[in-house]
DNA sequence: CCTTGACCTTCCCATGATGGGAAGCCCCAT
DNA sequence: ATGGGGCTTCCCATCATGGGAAGGTCAAGG
């Protein structure tokens, strides 16, 4: 099959196979006498691999490690999990950022009238030195003033 | 005082303070007769603002805002609000998103064996049709298959 | 058989925020 | 006056993705 069905069986948009072909993350693909590009259903299924390892936050890298585990018979699970946990860690550390983030930003809105004076806390902590940044403990209560 | 300077008192690189020039995010420098940037401690004051908003998960594009309002004196601090909130907004956007691949990964990772064998459910499921996402309920419990 | 439209190819450019590095000028202290 | 560190601009790279142009290919219908 052509790129374009390759696409839409894998979700992977045809740009995307083009660059992660060129970047070796998946093999060559076959080539018709005119140059154009085809793809068997074991071609597809790799695809749809990495796409679901994209959905899940892997980076490129990542996957490439993922696939050739994929492609190792003798592979230890062991490694594949490996794989996983830390790919769990980073997500958490993100989220625990964000979430401080969030926390913050909650604890300066709370504090702003919202209504049509200029007086407003969210901007006088942005530019003073008197910056409050929430830091949230393990039991999710907020604290904290830095 | 030089760029150096006031990347160091304001928290904002060198390289980045010239990126928000160009751009047009902070009004151009003063120059020496010889070329030099040079900062006055209100500018270090407005970067410090860029560099606490972005700490904050702001881009770029909405810290403009945040600075016009910044500096317009008959702002209404609702219109701060207002970014704060949607800023919020796209946070918990984010980390719910990220949660969901911290819940589906767990959920794979808690079935592999993590040992030499090779079997393992998380390639399986990448590799299969029989996707498992986990979607996280407005209580933290996990359901759903698809 | 030829046209038409949909598809394919490669190549270049852009994103957003950041850093690296080179070539060349400037400033200050010794 | 010399040396070292700081400044300038300019170009390149990141990561994953999309847009678009110029040109070749394929299949269906007149």
């Amino acid at each position: 099959m052509n790129i374009g069905e390759a696409a839409k069986a894998s979700g992977v948009s045809a740009k995307m196979i083009r660059y992660y072909e060129e970047t070796g993350l998946i093999p060559q693909a076959g080539r018709t006498a005119s140059g154009y590009r085809t793809y068997t259903t074991t071609d597809v299924q790799m695809l749809r691999f990495v796409r679901r390892a994209r959905d899940l936050g892997f980076t490129v890298e990542r996957i490439a490690e993922l696939l050739a585990l994929w492609r190792d018979r003798a592979r230890h699970s062991a490694d594949v999990k490996q794989l996983a946990l830390e790919q769990i860690e980073g997500l958490r550390r993100k989220i625990r950022e964000m979430e401080e983030m969030v926390a913050t930003l909650e604890h300066l809105a709370v504090g702003c009238n919202g209504d049509h004076r200029p007086d407003c806390p969210i901007l006088a902590d942005l530019e003073g030195d008197t910056s409050v940044v929430v830091k949230l403990s393990p039991t999710g209560q907020t604290f904290g003033r830095h």
